[in-house]
DNA sequence: CCTGGAGTTGTCCTA
DNA sequence: TTAGGACAACTCCAG
């Protein structure tokens, strides 16, 4: 009987997996492990995310996840060895450096009579097959989406996860254990519990509550902070808690628009690797290279006024604030505090990226370059550089009675409606009345918005000018 | 190779 | 109050 290695990285579920499916179809005796390699770059939240999810990934399969630390090709190549292993199965990942590294591993356990398998279990759709008829990569969105993805439809596995055929031996007699020693997360991580429940059940969990409650009115509920439109499935699909098949094939047959702008949003992550796969610099590098000549500002107090939401921009601030507390932010905030980081700021999208890659549950290696490069005007199918977001009106479009303000900026809780969105605008006198004393309980504005507008006009302006 | 239409998410000013 | 145009010009994409 062949004895098979299933090396889970960003696929960590056992129900619609083309690695699993393929080990059961064929009879094959398997040993799941985890390498955990300290020296790829995970943020912290990340990084408390995953701990728990392979906690969650340990239970599902009985307990007979193996969990590793060191670089894969040493730990995976002492396995092979010591096990008689003779197959090395996965779910490809589609970052360079990630695609190097396995081709390496091939290479490497080849010489030991040790076959790898590739599966593409991470996206609706292989990079590699998503190209123009002229066969090269699109650079814009939505004849991307209506060539590659209008109207699929998608199957699923069908497998009973009980005929999974472990090899019998143990590694981790208690993985939570391990993992503490391996993981290191930190103290602030510990509100994270409160709010998230990573792996399978509870992945499963929200997209049942968002297909009864909040598909209907997606389309235009989703752009509003203060209501639950959103799926909040981000960081479960991150980690592949949940097959992102699975998610599309649950929308496929309802034939509302609302159906349907959920599912663009899920292409929009194949767009962002489809991005990534084929111009691997997307994550460092200006896609559009003009903008390498872009004289970005490097203002340190007002990054970190920024990070710590405490620009005495109400919408701004409960953004970031959200961020930080529960790993996550509404997406329409994402392009507002985005925008006026690159835009009012005039701070390298860079920053922004890193804050971000840090702090999100669901931070994800190419939504994050390609939606920092989009808002930012330097990427693919990017925002026109005059498209800049108010920041005031942007919330009382989105957060019209500031509910979403007051819930994470509760200094301004007793400021009425009107005022909510820009509290500077009232007077000292008035402020006091609703408890807020400008320049202690709550920030001034750092910058103001039609100057910095202007600013961002005119630097954007010069460099459309130049040649590229 | 040429041509014409289109391109996630905005803001501000003017009439 | 509201609707329309300016904000630029470019690149992408399909025929």
């Amino acid at each position: 009987m062949v004895k098979s290695i299933i090396w889970f990285r960003n696929d960590l579920r056992v129900s619609d997996n083309a690695v699993i499916n393929y080990c059961i179809e064929n009879k094959r005796k398997v040993l799941p492990i985890y390498i955990y390699d300290p020296f790829t770059s995970l943020g912290s939240a990340s990084k408390w995310w995953l701990k728990q999810s392979l906690i969650s990934l340990d239970k599902s399969l009985k307990g007979s996840l193996a969990l590793f630390e060191g670089e894969p090709n040493k730990v995976l190549l002492d396995l092979v060895n010591n096990h008689g292993i003779k197959e090395i199965l996965w779910n490809a990942r589609y970052l360079k450096d990630d695609i190097n590294q396995d081709n390496d591993i091939k290479n490497i356990v080849k010489n030991h009579d040790v076959n790898c398998i590739t599966f593409h279990s991470c996206l609706l759709k292989n990079p590699q097959n998503t190209l123009k008829k002229d066969a090269t990569p699109f650079k814009v969105y939505t004849p991307f989406y209506k060539q590659q993805y209008q109207d699929m439809t998608y199957e699923l596995f069908n497998y009973n996860t009980e005929e999974i055929d472990f090899i019998d031996c143990k590694y981790n007699e208690q993985i939570s254990k391990i993992l503490d020693s391996t993981i290191k997360t930190e103290k602030w991580h510990q509100k994270l519990l409160s709010e998230w429940t990573p792996g399978e059940a509870g992945a499963q969990k929200k997209l049942k509550v968002f297909l009864s409650d909040g598909l209907n009115g997606y389309s235009e509920g989703r752009n509003r902070p203060d209501k639950q439109h959103t799926s909040m499935l981000s960081a479960h699909i991150r980690f592949g808690e949940i097959s992102i098949r699975e998610i599309a094939k649950s929308v496929e047959k309802i034939k509302t628009e609302d159906a349907e702008v959920f599912y663009k949003e899920l292409v929009w992550r194949e767009f962002s690797y489809h991005l990534l796969y084929h111009f691997p610099h997307l994550v460092d590098t200006n896609l559009q290279k003009k903008f390498d000549n872009f004289k970005w500002l490097d203002n340190q107090d007002h990054l970190k006024s920024w990070q710590k939401g405490m620009t005495g921009y109400p919408i701004i601030d409960a953004g970031m604030r959200q961020l930080y507390e529960t790993g996550y932010m509404h997406n329409r905030v994402r392009m507002i505090v985005g925008s006026f980081l690159v835009k009012n700021l005039l701070i390298h999208w860079k920053y922004g990226q890193e804050w971000f890659w840090d702090t999100l549950v669901d931070a994800d290696i190419a939504s994050n370059s390609a939606s920092w490069q989009w808002v930012a005007g330097t990427g693919a199918d990017a925002a026109p550089y005059f498209r800049i977001f108010n920041p005031v009106t942007q919330s009382k479009k989105f957060d019209p009675d500031g509910d979403y303000i007051r819930k994470y900026v509760p200094e301004l809780k007793n400021i009425p409606n009107k005022y909510i969105h820009l509290p500077s605008e009232l007077d000292d006198k008035s402020l006091i009345e609703y408890g807020v004393k400008l320049g202690s309980d709550y920030p001034y504005p750092i910058v103001d918005l039609s100057i910095t507008r202007e600013r961002a006009l005119s630097a954007f302006k010069k460099l459309s000018k130049s040649t590229s």
